[in-house]
DNA sequence: TCAATAGTTAAGCATTTACTTCACTATTAT
DNA sequence: ATAATAGTGAAGTAAATGCTTAACTATTGA
């Protein structure tokens, strides 16, 4: 599927900052691998990837290849964060009316709602 | 850094089925696994990967784990769409504004449109 | 109490990643 | 013509992925 790959581009720092990069305007593959701590070889490899995407597009002309982003794949991938939202808020939505039609059937609601919350994000 | 984790997180299609799931609700991990042609096992794995993303939050009560997407996360990934976007759009501004002060700097401009597009994208 | 249910972990394995270096081509500048 | 510049592709490698099966724990229902 497409999202695979365009998530999968996205997923690495050095691929998001050559789109960051790209965002700003065209840029040759020097430019790109400018900012990188890595060689040419493996920026270029990062490229083909964000290619295989539809993330970026590029042409060579003479011997300096500019590249691009194709803005409409960016927001097909965002796309998807709206449908995953929009779903959440309907299903909250459902949630609320259900407890409308129910008044007394959860007596027991939020006893408290954040019980000194024993620091669970340092797993 | 988070977006590498969340990005990877959603660059799995099992992965991203299971957040479309949690999307419609709460689940325990068996109705996550249910839709996916893998064992439980792959899918507490997924889950692992999901939840140190940051995208879906668990707990145990009984012995069944409830799982349910966390929206904020989902929204900090979606902005960084809309970041790109602007920055697209304000260099495409300053290209339009470049072009109105100079007029007569570019008579060659866009010769031909799509020349035939001679399929690139089959590459 | 015993069995079914829900989840969890470890170990193993084939594949994919994310690089590296090296050798090489094409284009442009001197 | 030569050298510098820009980009490429191949091969190798260490680490990470995405599974599997098997062994096991904890909870709940009959």
């Amino acid at each position: 599927m497409a999202l695979d790959l365009i998530f999968h581009a996205l997923a690495d720092p050095a691929r998001r900052t050559m789109v960051e990069r790209l965002s700003r305007g065209p840029a040759s593959i020097r430019e790109l691998a400018a900012p990188l701590d890595m060689s040419l070889s493996a920026v270029i490899q990062h490229l083909h990837i964000l290619e295989a995407s539809g993330l970026v597009h590029s042409e060579k002309v003479g011997r300096v290849r500019t590249c691009h982003i194709e803005p409409q794949v960016l927001s097909s991938a965002e796309q998807w964060f709206a449908e995953r939202k929009a779903s959440i808020e309907h299903s909250l939505d459902l949630l609320g009316k259900y407890l409308e039609e129910h008044p007394d059937e959860h007596p027991d609601e939020h006893p408290d709602k954040h019980p000194e919350e024993p620091d669970e994000r340092n797993r």
